[in-house]
DNA sequence: TTGAATTAAAAAATCGATTTTGTTGAGATG
DNA sequence: CATCTCAACAAAATCGATTTTTTAATTCAA
């Protein structure tokens, strides 16, 4: 982890929304799942202050849903959002990408550089999930962190977590991965040679193909697991 | 207002949220302003809770800051960002224009026909600016609302939310929103007769001249107004 | 037996008070 | 004279209790 330089020590709410925000991505309620906000704070150890707040967030960010006078409740998972949700990323994703490629300094191709070096790292070590997750989030946003646009980044990573909630969900399949890893590197070269054109063709494609894979969420019985 | 049956009167967080969020949007707090938390809880007479729930929501859909052990500020107000606002308002608009009139049925083409009556008859009651306000942004919505995607629709309201909080406070230009006005006439003709091309184009115009007016938003001493 | 009405239990929303943290300015120190 | 320290103050964040609303169970009448 980058951030948090120890000085700065956030709120309560903070990091209970964080620590939400990924329970939810991780898929670790269930969809439709209706909160029972005593239990939560149970659960986390949390007043009922922060909690609310952090719930608050959440919902204006799209993780879970507020219902008028009872409470908040897990958003249900439909095949017909992810298709929206994948749409939208891939359109989101390739103008972003072709506006960094036309911004990015060599800065930018360092830190792209250094994110993909850090995921391929975590490649190699299958079972910390998490740490390759992160690794992964932060390659695809080193991509396009250069493109200039504050609220396009924004909308994409809010996209993106949307995304890997449903991802999440569904069966791994080593031979897409392994695909879609080999598209990192690919990526990568294009973005230091500034190939537009073959670039947002590959990262479409990549999307795309990733879409295949959450498509799976619906089917398997969701086998759990972890911690 | 077609909501509200009056069987769901909501909760006073939701109420509030409403209210400062239109105040937001209105200008009625300075640019960077810190909020007192205490003072608004005696301006808008509500308990602490329900407030700084509605300030949580706020923050998060991007009409708040939130600093870390001090509060919540009102974003400062940049050309730059009103830039990326406007262009990238543009775009997205644009995308949902295309999916509206290749998925828009009769019931959308009525419900566009109507709400540009409800905005030209507002339009002849200068002096009531928030109805045509109102009036506007939902024109805007039932033109893009048969887009088919959730998430794009969602994205746009929020970016219109943004794009108006500068756009109220520039001056007004007669000239130019007579022309602006005319333009909404013709985006119904061109859905009407799915023109898409032409209608696209027309969008694009009507997004970059309306932005043309709101970078004004930082030359005059904010004149303030009304109610 | 069904179904509307009542009420008891549970959950969510809100309030008022307390705790924690940041800010300010007076006085001490170099 | 500038800078640092520390107390007093103000503001934000959090807690625990109360109020309101929903949900479920149960009763009573048709």
């Amino acid at each position: 982890m980058t951030a948090s330089p120890s000085t700065s020590r956030d709120m309560a709410s903070s990091r209970i929304f964080e620590t939400l925000k990924q329970d939810l991505i991780r898929g670790r309620f269930a969809a439709g799942e209706k909160l029972a906000i005593s239990a939560l704070k149970d659960h986390y150890r949390v007043g009922l202050s922060p909690l609310r707040e952090a719930l608050n967030r959440l919902a204006a960010y799209g993780l879970l849903e507020q219902v008028n006078q009872r409470g908040f409740r897990v958003p249900a998972m439909e095949l017909e959002e992810l298709d929206d949700i994948a749409g939208l990323r891939a359109q989101l994703e390739c103008m972003a990408l072709t506006q960094a490629f036309q911004a990015g300094d060599s800065e930018w191709e360092s830190q792209v550089l250094a994110a993909h070096h850090r995921l391929r790292r975590a490649d190699e070590h299958p079972e910390q999930v998490e740490e390759w997750e992160q690794a992964h989030l932060r390659f695809h946003r080193a991509l396009l962190a250069s493109c200039g646009s504050h609220w396009l980044l924004r909308f994409i990573e809010q996209l993106h977590d949307q995304f890997d909630r449903y991802r999440r969900l569904a069966p791994p399949n080593p031979a897409v991965r392994k695909a879609l890893d080999r598209q990192h590197g690919e990526l990568v070269e294009l973005a230091l040679s500034r190939d537009i054109r073959a670039a947002r063709a590959l990262l479409d494609d990549h999307i795309r193909l990733s879409h295949s894979v959450a498509r799976g969420c619906c089917e398997s019985p969701a086998s759990d697991d972890d911690t």
